[in-house]
DNA sequence: CGCATGATGATAGTAGTT
DNA sequence: AACTACTATCATCATGCG
């Protein structure tokens, strides 16, 4: 019964059972305290001979395999020890750009070529900068990059003032171009927003980050205006990736992209970053989250709380977009700056119900005058799970749930914990204590019976969520696609409360785009307030989904039309104009972007805002913005 | 192949202390 | 300020079964 780990106290206590280590078993290999993990290029590169030797050798290679000389590397390990990776890179580095002559020059331009630099930028940048300062060179090189230009480099002004020279006189060379083609007919089949996106293309700009700047800023923006707009688009995502949707560039270079996974490049752009954001915190307020967190109010709190909206946020129409509110940094900031400057609201959704769920919501709806929904759902685990009362220890002094996911914990562990419990009568010892708690926390677990801990049924999660019962329940659907589903959906009730201010303003009904439907929180919360929906226009990738929702739509017997599209690409602006047209408009468009990116659940891709997912948030921005132009008549007739 | 199962940390925040 | 301790988190992957 107790552990194999000799000495262990009762804090200590060690779980595992003899064949399964697995658990807390932190810090066994000695890579486990490196702070990046090994990219497939780097063991690529020591995979030849790392097999079965010491954790040192490997290391060794893995720095050799960067360019770095072997006795370098080995005395630079010797000296700081191989646990701080991090340092030995730093060195090693330090090394290279001040004791090795002239050889050295080339290199050194090879070393940031392989990050993925042009030869002809780092070779000016490294005169410019002389070799011995890396940082500074870096500093430059992640400026240019950041401006991602392939224009070629003719300035000769000093390093310090470079870049604010390059881009003024890039501007100025475009000042031509604005008055060129504001006065222009559009006579040629190119129309005027095709030769934008040509130019901006052509000065090195993806053409992702082309259309999304020319759909942000208006058919009648300057080059200089997109220029602005994407620069600071960049800046702001800078942390994310310094070299945003490069795959999408036309000239090919893919040994270079591979080479610029490597190691070393990884944990300097990991400095960078770091500075990047510092700094960015003191010049604009990092966003950050209230405590408690009740965004603008709730309705346990009744403090009436009132705020101003940028110009070119205020509706129509009404805009309501969700994510995590625990996404990586710079995440909401961008999102922010996307969505009109308009402050996240942050809130909890333990304030509405027995289940925190923390998460954002950037909208420009009215605040004044909201009212939550009736009756109230059970705001604490013992009101919403009566018959855990009885099961429930009294060292376990949870009241609250935390957030729903989609995953359930295994059998395996409710079973361990029962095991462990088995072990003594009354109150186990402190330790024990611990252990059980944490695994409760962590997977929501419920008291069912003595010594028992379950994790929820899917009915109780929708019951939780604000759904009606059975809402996800057959009709085709797997368990595990229930929590899959119910995992990523709002909590009615929270949104609904926000909703609530619309009830007066649409006596008859709305209109409603919903983008990434789930299973149609937006739309049950509607309905639960008794504003009809007249038509509702909803984009889900997911058939499940789509299926849930309509068999929801049927059963409620609405009087409206539901038009369903799987993909969010296929919504483009003729589509939208056409759906506005027949539907007269959209009151409201609704939308919560995926956020497998952005949660820290995910070991696997949490990449911020440019990962696969959740960079369908720029298709929410994309469509709203489209819809605000249409719906507003400012739209060019040329389409 | 669909489905269920079990195993798999890192990140960013808070709170407290030094 | 810097450091430690502690906490929570709309998940993905490989595997095995029928």
């Amino acid at each position: 019964m107790v552990g194999s780990i000799s000495g262990v106290d009762a804090d200590n206590f060690d779980w595992d059972t003899e064949d399964d280590l697995e658990i807390d078993n932190y810090a066994v290999s000695s890579h486990s305290d490196l702070s990046i993990p090994c990219r497939e290029a780097v063991l690529g590169l020591a995979e030849a001979s790392s097999s079965g030797e010491s954790p040192s050798s490997k290391l060794i290679d893995q720095f050799v395999g960067m360019g770095f000389p072997r006795e370098m590397v080995a005395k630079v390990i010797e000296e700081k020890g191989e646990e701080n990776s991090n340092l030995i890179l730093e060195t090693l580095l330090e090394y290279s750009a001040s004791t090795l002559p002239s050889s050295s020059n080339s290199k050194m331009i090879n070393h940031f070529v392989g990050m993925g630099f042009p030869e002809e930028i780092v070779v000016k940048v490294v005169q410019e900068n002389g070799e011995g300062n890396t940082e500074s060179i870096l500093e430059t090189l992640l400026t240019y990059s950041a401006l991602e230009t392939t224009a070629p480099i003719q300035q000769n002004a000093d390093s310090d003032n470079f870049s604010s020279d390059y881009e003024g006189s890039l501007l100025d060379d475009f000042s031509d171009f604005d008055s060129f083609s504001d006065t222009e007919e559009i006579t040629s089949p190119a129309s005027d927003e095709d030769r934008k996106l040509l130019h901006l293309t052509k000065m090195g700009y993806s053409e992702a980050e082309a259309s999304v700047a020319m759909e942000r800023c208006g058919p009648d923006s300057t080059i200089a205006e997109l220029t602005d707009f994407i620069c600071a688009a960049q800046m702001a995502k800078a942390a994310d990736a310094l070299f945003p949707l490069e795959e999408k560039k036309p000239c090919g270079n893919d040994s270079n992209h591979k080479k610029r996974r490597n190691w070393d490049y990884d944990l300097l752009i990991r400095k960078k970053k770091m500075k990047l954001e510092k700094r960015f915190d003191e010049d604009d307020e990092a966003v950050h989250l209230p405590n408690p967190m009740i965004g603008f109010g709730v309705p346990t709190e009744s403090e009436q709380s009132t705020r101003v909206l940028p110009e070119g946020a205020v509706g129509p129409p009404y805009f309501y977009y969700e994510n995590v509110a625990l996404a990586p940094k710079g995440v909401w900031t961008t999102i922010s700056r996307f969505l009109y400057d308009v402050e996240p609201e942050f809130v909890d959704s333990k304030f509405f119900c027995a289940a925190a769920r923390k998460r954002g919501y950037v909208h420009n709806l009215p605040i004044e005058n909201r009212f939550p929904l009736l009756p109230f759902p059970p705001h604490t685990i013992h009101e919403a799970f009566p018959l855990t009362r009885k099961w429930w220890p009294s060292w376990d002094m949870r009241t609250k749930l935390n957030c729903l996911q989609t995953c359930i914990s295994s059998a395996r562990l409710t079973d361990r914990i029962r095991k462990a419990l088995e072990d003594y009568e009354g109150v186990p010892p402190l330790g024990v204590q611990k252990f059980v708690l944490e695994q409760c926390r962590k997977w929501n677990l419920v008291w069912v019976g003595r010594n028992k801990v379950a994790p929820l049924e899917p009915d109780e999660v929708e019951m939780l969520l604000g759904f009606p019962k059975n809402h996800t329940r057959g009709g085709g659907i797997s368990r595990t696609d229930r929590y899959k589903s119910l995992g990523n959906s709002f909590q009615v009730d929270t949104v609904a409360y926000h909703f609530s201010v619309l009830k007066d303003k649409f006596p008859g009904g709305i209109n409603l785009l919903s983008l990434f439907s789930g299973i149609g929180g937006a739309e049950v919360a509607l309905h639960r307030l008794g504003i009809p929906l007249k038509n509702v226009v909803s984009v889900e990738i997911a058939e499940v989904n789509r299926n849930i929702l309509r068999s929801w739509w049927e059963q409620t017997n609405q009087r409206g039309t539901l038009v369903e599209i799987p993909d969010v690409q296929d919504l483009n602006g003729d589509r939208l104009e056409q759906l506005i047209k027949t539907y007269g408009g959209f009151d409201l468009v609704v939308g919560g972007s995926p956020c497998n990116n952005l949660t820290g659940s995910n070991r696997y891709h949490r990449d911020g805002l440019e990962g696969k997912d959740s960079a369908l948030f720029f298709d929410y921005c994309r469509i709203l913005d489209l819809v605000k132009c249409i719906m507003n008549g400012t739209r060019s007739m040329t389409v």
